[in-house]
DNA sequence: TTTGTAAGTGAACGAACGTTCATTTATCTT
DNA sequence: AAGATAAATGAACGTTCGTTCACTTACAAA
């Protein structure tokens, strides 16, 4: 039998991601990726039930690769402070890294597209589990419900990076996060985190 | 000359909202939206000069009532404790009356449409200013970037708040918000934000 | 080298898309 | 009552949509 192009795989992956990021869901269509990937209409078919199960199959892996990367070099026994800072160092360098995979992530996340899905990364949240558990022990962290501490410790730092990657944030400022400014907020972040 | 049906005009926006909350921009369509407001498809070209012309008039009148609604009662005079918490409730409130119009929000502002827009209103802005600077001379706030108060002012509120929406919200909980939660973390905030 | 089979194709399907247009309808001014 | 005019319409425009199908191509096993 003939073998898979895994090239035309990887096209229509990265060509589908470019086309949403910039058009949206509405200006994506099967046949404009078709063209844009050198491959036929029915080509995409070999690889994808149809278009929603292209779209899953596409927030799937990439909401994975963010979750690993997230994860990278973090250990439930890190302190509150070290544990948080690696968290958003890496999440911030991905997401620099990759803008075009965070506004889909986010684009996905905020369309009705979600609701026909179940988000949730069980290794993640071994994780999370146990650093919040070593961290209240150690007396770094009040006890609280699961959702307030992510609030409290992530939504300061995902508010930031909207800023970053908006031109003009709000105040009409161009907003750039530096190291410096991410230690400031984690710093206040922590402090409201304290027993 | 004949006179315009605003009752007309009103089933247009209310369900042009309602189609694109349950279907996204991409399920949106205006011969779907003339059938469902029953009326011609040509009528709705009498309102607005094309499809996109439709969103973004939409966009522009709820985000409006938003911050009008945010503003309630508010006042740059107002303690950061109070004002932060009138602003927190004003918005839940809002959110909680209106869920469809908070999910317009936040799909059009993470769609590539915001990006043919300028969102900034500038009495909104001028009062924020105010109480920031009120807060900073009390001593209630430390001095700091705009944008890095606005993180960890209303960022640990949103979390909250989408957490809220969501039927299963990251830990696989149902997590719903009380007053009592919400002033638990306005309590977490106001320590982060004390010089 | 033949053969089985999955990969890959271009053309085509009916349906739906955004928008326009010729026409009718309702209301204000005279 | 007549005339003027904007609101409102249903049908239609050409285009694009998601998906399918009969067919060709490339490669592994024989």
């Amino acid at each position: 039998m003939r073998t898979r192009d895994e090239n035309k795989e990887a096209a229509i992956r990265e060509k589908a991601l470019k086309m949403i990021v910039k058009e949206g869901f509405d200006g994506f269509s099967m046949q404009k990726l078709a063209r844009a990937a050198g491959v036929s209409p029915a080509t995409i078919y070999i690889y994808y039930k149809n278009r929603e199960d292209l779209l899953n199959s596409l927030f799937n892996e990439i909401h994975k690769v963010f979750i690993a990367n997230a994860l990278e070099n973090f250990s439930p026994g890190l302190s509150l402070e070290k544990g948080l800072w690696l968290q958003w160092k890496n999440r911030l360098g991905f997401i620099l890294a990759n803008p075009a995979h965070f506004f889909f992530l986010e684009q996905f996340r905020h369309s009705p597209l979600i609701n026909h899905k179940d988000i949730s990364n069980s290794e993640f949240k071994e994780n999370m589990k146990g650093f919040c558990i070593n961290a209240i022990k150690r007396g770094e962290l009040a006890r609280m419900e699961p959702e307030i501490f992510w609030a409290v410790a992530y939504g300061p730092f995902y508010s930031l990076v909207k800023f970053h990657l908006q031109k003009k944030s709000m105040m009409g400022n161009d907003f750039k996060i530096t190291d410096h400014k991410l230690k400031q907020v984690l710093k206040m972040v922590l402090t409201a985190l304290k027993p």
